[in-house]
DNA sequence: CTGAAAGCGCTTACAG
DNA sequence: CTGAAAGCGCTTACAG
């Protein structure tokens, strides 16, 4: 009688309340017991544990919101608009944010953002909604950086940021150039040619970076006159440069050299990969679906997400990250350069 | 002096308290001037609503959804999985439904499900961190829909329900067909052919009635000889048939069967749209993508989820909505067939 | 190790 | 039309 009144009970509305007073214990050591926060015996402990767990007790997030000044939701910042090819990045965004908050007990918010119209942000800072935000790539980055400083929301950044104060998740090209470089050395006594864009562009540099490492790690000579710079412009004298050279390796900067690269070869009758191996640093749809499809240095944007994930409940709990933070890169081996160590 | 203690109190932390001790009225009030429930007056509502303005004051939303037992956030459901092309998909769903729920003042949560495991879902319906969900195409809907249906937890599904009992939003194919036959119709005189899939189908046979009703309501005659069933496995004889027929327009119930269509008719020296209209009731990348690219009926997911956001907040509204709901499909007219009234 | 009590910032009967 | 007060279901000093 008095367990199926004490069930009946139950069964309207399981709170701390109930579980304490059906367990002859203090709500004080309910909550402790669930958040592992504070001493309690460890017999009481289980006690609290197995009864919960057999009633499938879960505290109201809501009223942990409050009580504890955390909400356990963070937001995440994506754009409306629907660019060629984009809808994949954002969606691998939010599934790898999503991922790493929910292992460590957070949920994710949405916030969709309208060119010129940062409400929908306000209104999650504001609103006081969630404990932090991980910003996507999107336009007006700058001034959401300001309002999220202005209300002291800590966030972070998925993708390079210039200044040094963001927290920032971004791949690790240079390892990742060198990496390929490497690899491509490995098979090509005669070097390996880097056609790059401008030395102008950070990006450009830092890719170069990778590629120098890739020879000083090896032991192996880097032959300046293998480098070419804005190689767009002159392509086809670089590619004389090349054959010449003896190389049977290229790695371009990005896909669009890349793609012009294979052309020429192409029409100059230079078979790839059986006379010259070729990859890109930077990968691209069309690179996959080229006649032949082109190795290319990928980004692996859930891995990325997650990390920004992490980063963030790493701050919210008062741990002090570094600012920048990198994710490994991976080489995705096609037709046009196979790695044949592994 | 008495202004700028004010002011430091509350930059301090700004809550209906501090606004009720301002203003001189009481919490009661201010509560009820921002929610519009209970009576207020005018006067008074003003100037409360004035100095929040002013103040930048923005309600704690986990004490609102604590004492209002709402949380105002509804969760979005997508698998974790990416195939091909679903991508662009699901981002459109969580615009859709991000948007519908920030215009009555809801936020979107994310729950990602892997298969085989509920258990975010049931996070989020378990621990009340939302106030209903919405169901995207995912596998193991059925276990989805009994878990919700047990906790009580109101949802909608994107997508047609077999179940009658299943709030669902859907497009409405069936005058998405009648609309984009009714066009070609009016620019053929002699008839519009329907090369369809299995009669055994619910959504061939939706099809179909979209077809017959563009005739009906034409006041034309059907000619039952220019529908073709099954007609993927007899492809050559119902073109053969088409073609002695007279008839100048072809609708096909999908993409596949249209891409085939499209096919034979070039090795038959058929000019598209010149001698023949051809038409697709279900777009595909591909029917972009055709050499002439293919006119189809097009499911609008961005809109269709804002209506399943809608829908949703309708129902945690306490409003009775229609179970099944349709948003229109509409024509995207490429070269195959062009609209020459429009 | 454990508990009584205050407090988080709202909403909402209930009583003027 | 307006307010005092209880309550939402937790967390966390504070005091044993």
């Amino acid at each position: 009688m008095e367990s199926m009144n004490n069930r009946l009970r139950n069964s309207d509305k399981l709170t701390m309340d109930v579980i304490a007073h059906n367990l002859q214990v203090s709500k004080t050591t309910v909550s402790r017991a669930i958040s592992g926060k504070g001493r309690v015996g460890a017999e009481t402990r289980d006690r609290v544990l197995k009864y919960i767990e057999s009633m499938g007790y879960k505290p109201n997030s809501m009223a942990r919101a409050l009580a504890g000044a955390k909400t356990y939701n963070i937001g995440v910042v994506l754009p409306d608009t629907d660019e060629r090819g984009g809808a994949p990045f954002f969606k691998d965004c939010l599934v790898g944010v999503t991922e790493a908050a929910a292992r460590r007990d957070y949920d994710t918010v949405l916030a969709v953002i309208s060119y010129g119209n940062l409400s929908r942000l306000e209104r999650l800072v504001n609103g006081r909604r969630v404990d932090g935000i991980v910003l996507t790539r999107c336009d007006e980055k700058g001034k959401m950086v300001s309002l999220l400083r202005s209300q002291e929301m800590p966030f972070v950044v998925i993708g390079r940021d210039s200044s040094k104060s963001v927290y920032q998740i971004d791949s690790d090209q240079k390892d990742g150039c060198a990496e390929l470089t490497a690899k491509m050395l490995r098979e090509s006594p005669n070097g390996v040619a880097l056609l790059a864009g401008s030395k102008e562009m950070d990006i450009e540099r830092l890719r170069y970076e990778g590629y120098e490492q890739a020879f000083s790690q090896a032991g192996r000579k880097l032959d300046k006159s293998l480098v070419f710079w804005n190689s767009e412009e002159k392509l086809e004298a670089d590619l004389d440069a090349v054959l010449a050279s003896g190389a049977r390796g290229i790695v371009c900067s990005d896909d669009l050299i890349c793609l012009k690269v294979m052309e020429s070869l192409k029409q100059r009758g230079v078979s790839v990969p059986e006379q010259m191996a070729v990859a890109s640093f930077f990968d691209s749809e069309d690179l996959e679906m080229n006649e032949i499809p082109i190795t290319a240095l990928h980004v692996d944007t859930k891995v990325l997400s997650q990390k920004a994930g992490d980063l963030l409940i790493d701050i919210l709990d008062g741990k002090n990250p570094e600012v920048r933070n990198y994710a490994k890169c991976s080489v995705l081996y096609r037709s046009s350069f196979r790695d044949s160590a592994g």
